[in-house]
DNA sequence: ATATATTTGCAACTCAGTTGCATTAACAAT
DNA sequence: ATTGTTAATGCAACTGAGTTGCAAATATAT
C-alpha cells in the first residue's frame, strides 16, 4: 500500500498521482502523502517553481522532521536528490528557529559534460 | 512607478496585489514583479505554502542574485523577514551549486512572550 | 502627425492542490 | 453471520495563485 515511497530521489506529488492514475485516485494519492509526511516516513518541501516535493526520510522522527539536509535541484535534467550533508545554522539575535530549510539549484553528475 | 518596492521586509505577490487593487491591475503587478526582479531590485522566494514572496534586494545584482541570505518565517504572526547572515555551503562531490536558498521558520521576537 | 514599441486592463484560462459528500472496505462487538 | 462504527477511497466540483491572449491606452521615435 505504502510502498510506493521507495523511490530514491525526491518526486513531486503531482508526478506521483500522474503515475498512480491507473491505480488510484488524485485524492487518495495527495491523502496518503500527508499520513506518510505525519508518520515521519516521507517529508516534502517546495520547489522553486512552487511544486511540492515528497522524498523518504532517513533521519526523520513524526512531528519533527530532520530537515537540516539540503535539496538540490539540477537546472538540467530537473531532478531533485536529498544531500546528505548536515548544514549548521548559527543562532541568530531575536529570531528562535525552529526548522531549516535548504534548496540548492545547479548541475548534477548526469548533465555535466 | 516602482517605488511600492519600500517595504522592509518581505511581502507576498498576492498581498501586494489586494493592497495595490484600487490602483493597478493584478496582472501588471505581477508583471512589475518580474521586471523588478530581472533587474535586480527585488528577490523572490517560495515559501511553505508554495506562495511567491518579494523583498527588495541589497547585494544583488541583475542577473545573478546573491540568494545565500535566508529567510526567516515566524510561525505565529507570519511575517517574513530576510535575514543578514551568510550561510556557507559548502563543495558537494557531483554537484556543481549555482544558487542557495534558505528558509527558516520559528519565532521571530515580537511573538516571543 | 504618423508610425512603432511599450505598458496597462480585462477576461478567460491553467493547473496543483483541496473539500464535500456519497460509497466502499475494514474491523469490532453483540 | 449480522449489525454497527470507523477509516479509506472515488468522484466531481471547487479554490486560488499565477498566466496568457488580445485589445485599448500611453509613450517614444521618425
Amino acid at each position: 500500500m505504502h510502498l510506493f515511497e521507495a523511490k530514491d530521489c525526491a518526486i513531486t506529488a503531482i508526478d506521483l498521482v500522474d503515475r498512480l492514475d491507473q491505480q488510484m485516485n488524485k485524492t487518495t494519492v495527495y491523502r496518503i502523502l500527508d499520513r506518510l509526511e505525519n508518520s515521519g516516513v516521507v517529508h516534502s518541501f517546495i520547489g522553486r517553481d512552487g511544486l511540492k516535493w515528497y522524498a523518504k526520510c532517513k533521519g526523520c522522527s513524526s512531528g519533527h522532521h530532520i530537515d537540516a539536509h539540503p535539496h538540490f535541484q539540477c537546472k538540467v535534467c530537473g531532478k531533485v536528490d536529498c544531500l546528505d550533508l548536515k548544514i549548521s545554522i548559527p543562532e541568530v539575535k531575536n529570531y528562535k528557529i525552529d526548522s531549516v530549510e535548504i534548496f540548492l539549484t545547479g548541475k548534477c553528475s548526469d548533465c555535466t559534460e
